[in-house]
DNA sequence: GACGAAATGTAGCACAGGCTACACTTGCAC
DNA sequence: GTGCAAGTGTAGCCTGTGCTACATTTCGTC
């Protein structure tokens, strides 16, 4: 079975990035933390995510090894530069997807569960749609 | 997160539900497969997912195991009336995304791609909405 | 009806991302 | 400066989703 013969195939750019897709929201998540506690521990994220303070471990273990973040034993989670420029893009493209439901109309609360859901697969071009739209209001 | 309050756990559904994405991308080719060629065989779903047929049959496993497929040995792949069912909002909600990013204003080819990813997150309340917008146009 | 190609199945590996249980550090109260 | 609670780290397990390599079955062709 030869499987990657197949070019302009669509479902493979949907498939795998679920891995970005964290990445993404851990550093936001991480970003707003520094922001709103002037430091970020691992519980903080655990309790934020509702999963473990092993998996957040592990979690920040895979971005620290990807270039987003960077920790010590017992230390806080800081962000490299590249993990602050992930989380301001991926923070502004979340923000503008909220708005963008909301000027569809869409409630606040749906809003906000969708908006997390739909801004990783959100293109620059459709970014720029809903952003005009939000501004077309 | 700025566009949110800290509601207990918006998180914990954006999370874990990659399995039901993935089962309804699935039960949609496979309702496709059918439609078009009569029958599916895994062959057709591991060249259009661009996965080996390994990975297929596996995932074909568990999708039996969850009720939405039957097959036998060597035999092609069938909906359960529930993948029916599956597929049949699945699909539906597929495209009613995809208009609504045309309507939007989005090139086609984008919205191939981005409708692919967006519609697993879409509330049925967002999913109205956007079914009102393009009916607007 | 035998053959070979295509399809499917099986074994076994890897990694992501989840968990519990338990060990170890840190830091604050006292 | 000790002790204890909170926070981290480590060990080890599970499932899902991907792979390669190899075995087996089906099926059309002859």
């Amino acid at each position: 079975m030869t499987p990657t013969k197949k070019q302009p195939n669509r479902h493979t750019r949907v498939r795998s990035d679920h891995a970005r897709e964290l990445a993404e929201d851990y550093v936001e998540a991480i970003a707003d933390q520094i922001a709103a506690a002037g430091a970020c521990r691992a519980v903080d994220l655990a309790a934020l995510f509702s999963v473990s303070h092993v998996t957040v471990n592990r979690t920040m273990g895979r971005l620290q090894r990807d270039g987003f973040v960077t920790t010590e034993p017992y230390g806080p989670i800081e962000l490299t530069p590249a993990g602050r420029r992930l989380a301001k893009t991926s923070r502004r493209r979340h923000e503008i997807v909220h708005q963008f439901l909301i000027a569809l109309g869409v409630s606040e609360a749906v809003a906000d569960v969708d908006s997390e859901g739909i801004e990783h697969h959100v293109s620059p071009e459709t970014l720029a749609a809903m952003k005009a739209f939000v501004a077309a209001q």
